[in-house]
DNA sequence: TTGTATGCGTTATCAA
DNA sequence: TTGATAACGCATACAA
């Protein structure tokens, strides 16, 4: 094992000269080594660096040569250690592996850098108490929050708000900001496609019972359902994963319903598979919907009716409220993003008449 | 905006004394709030809540509620600047979206939560300067870096490593450590398997030329090729996407093989997708194999043969690698990982006997 | 065992 | 415009 090695390090940064000063111990160049090269003082050196036309431009010149000659980089902690600020965000989501959050990071991704921040992702694995865990823990390090599908009481969010500006995806707490989806407009397109389709009885095959937006789809669901004169019935709540969907088939058969209407397409891709598995035929015995248009739904057999959420513009929506928040600009006003309703071959009239009850 | 709320954090800090001091203006208790409350000196606090035990047990307790009071947290900046170390390490990636990432972003994730560090996720894009510039940036605020899927040359990689401990994954640049498959493992499987249904001839879909794992993939499938005598052939570089996959259709039936053999799930995907609408008959007409068994690949229709890696365990040995040099223990070997061979459905006999060139 | 003093690298305040 | 100097919050060498 070679934990140190001295020669190498000296040898590459510093041009033989006397090694006594210069870089410090710990390899990185400070002001303090760019000051004594470029003549001039440490916090003349800061201010050039920092901001920079508020020098002298001969001066300025001088210590950019010096720095870069250094290869001079500012000490992100020490900064922070004056001003407050780390330049850092966090992401945290409930579940890495589902493909949901994969937009999600990548626009929280390309917000951040865009503007010079720092991404630190956490993750509950879908427990309230590992986030409330994760997130006190990365709380002092970072400058703001997004809590993407939060399995926090909102109370806890409530409380993390007031220490550190947060942003929410897919959940709503008074007075937090939140990038939330059209829900209504995309069941609205949902119920209609069904509608047209000759669905008379549906079902609702729920999320977990503490995400908020399962419950959010379910009003919506209700409320139009009953306008429609569509029959509707709840079956869940269900574990958001392939597997939970596959462990509803049984009961979607016994509610003899026409089409199920799954709170994601994890779920919704797994009661396709059990489907099969019981030759159950769809989208002609039973046609079956989504939410989210994930990786994967377009590669399932029937490729999968879904409804698709702006997942990366959500996550690069999320960052930008809370960057702008952060550099005192007054955030725009988070319009509900769309919801569009993409149809594949996993919705088609029923073969029969729709039961009547 | 309420920026200073002294009224509410003194009442609940110091017991309506003086409100000239108590918490600092960012709202944050210090040691010395701590100090202050439990009558001590700020070095004891440090010391009772850095290293536990080696403070007598009364002014520990004291310490402790005190600091439990005013729900202290260590400031990580100020502890980072004294010490050097951040507590946080970084994981760059190519591609955010590729599912192959998954695994080894969760592996990661826990390995580093386990041991009280923090991840950092930052995404190259695909793009060697995106992924320096990257690495530029978070370097200083980080103790050490996993690299997966880099598209650095090995020349800045050994640059990197210099300033801070490095960990490579899917990578092999000399003196840095690296998390590998066992490539000839998987290879001869995939072999043994396409050779036993009676495959004579294959293709290989190279990923991206400056991949070295796609390059270590061909050299083991053309040693392997060679001495089963079975022909191979070499198509590409192709984009690692659904797409790239797509667009190989046609050069892949022009070589007239039995079996393509994809870099990555992604092409094998893309190409059973060009394949479908081509009518083109997968597994019978041609069989088709992929690499990393990612989500999705058991979704696909025919199911898809593919050689899968242990990504979320490779992520997680990284990190422990990582951990372990920064801890000063001697790391443990890197033994390479286990790559099994998972038949489903996209491979079968070929139709007709071997075409003869 | 506990307290005092100092430095970590930066920014900001105040002089010059 | 530039320089000296005092924080920022914590860890540690040293003293008590």
């Amino acid at each position: 094992m070679q934990s140190d090695e001295p020669e190498d390090e000296v040898g590459a940064a510093g041009t033989s000269v006397d090694a006594s000063r210069g870089q410090r111990r710990n390899g990185a160049a400070t002001i303090y080594d760019v000051a004594e090269r470029a003549g001039v003082a440490p916090s003349t050196v800061s201010r050039a660096l920092s901001k920079p036309g508020r020098i002298s431009a001969a001066t300025e010149a001088k210590i950019r040569a010096a720095a870069e000659e250094l290869n001079f980089r500012f000490n992100p902690m020490a900064r922070a250690l004056h001003t407050g600020r780390t330049q850092t965000i966090a992401l945290v989501l409930a579940d890495i592996t589902n493909p949901v959050v994969f937009g999600i990071i990548r626009g929280a991704e390309k917000a951040a850098s865009a503007e010079g921040y720092t991404l630190i992702i956490a993750e509950s694995q879908e427990s309230g108490d590992v986030e409330a865990a994760a997130v006190s823990r990365i709380l002092p390090s970072v400058d703001g929050l997004v809590l993407a599908t939060s399995r926090l009481a909102s109370d806890r969010i409530r409380d993390i708000a007031v220490e550190k500006p947060v942003v929410l995806i897919n959940r709503a707490v008074d007075d937090v900001a939140a990038i939330l989806p059209n829900v209504s407009q995309g069941v609205t397109a949902l119920l209609d496609h069904l509608d047209e389709l000759g669905h008379r009885s549906l079902a609702y095959l729920s999320g977990p019972q503490v995400s908020w937006m399962s419950e959010r789809r379910w009003e919506n669901l209700l409320e139009g359902a009953e306008s429609r004169g569509m029959g509707l019935v709840e079956i869940g709540p269900n574990v958001p994963t392939i597997e939970g969907g596959r462990a509803a088939l049984r009961r979607v058969l016994a509610a003899r319903v026409t089409a199920a209407v799954a709170f994601n397409d994890l779920i919704a891709i797994g009661l396709m598979k059990a489907a099969a598995e019981s030759d159950v035929d769809v989208p002609n015995r039973l046609s079956v919907t989504g939410f989210d248009d994930i990786f994967g739904s377009e590669l399932v057999v029937p490729a999968l009716t879904t409804v698709r959420s702006e997942l990366e513009l959500a996550g690069q929506r999320a960052v930008e409220h809370l960057l702008a928040g952060l550099a005192g600009r007054t955030p725009e006003a988070t319009d509900a993003l769309s919801a569009e309703l993409v149809i594949r071959m996993s919705t088609a009239a029923p073969a029969e008449p729709a039961v009547v009850g």
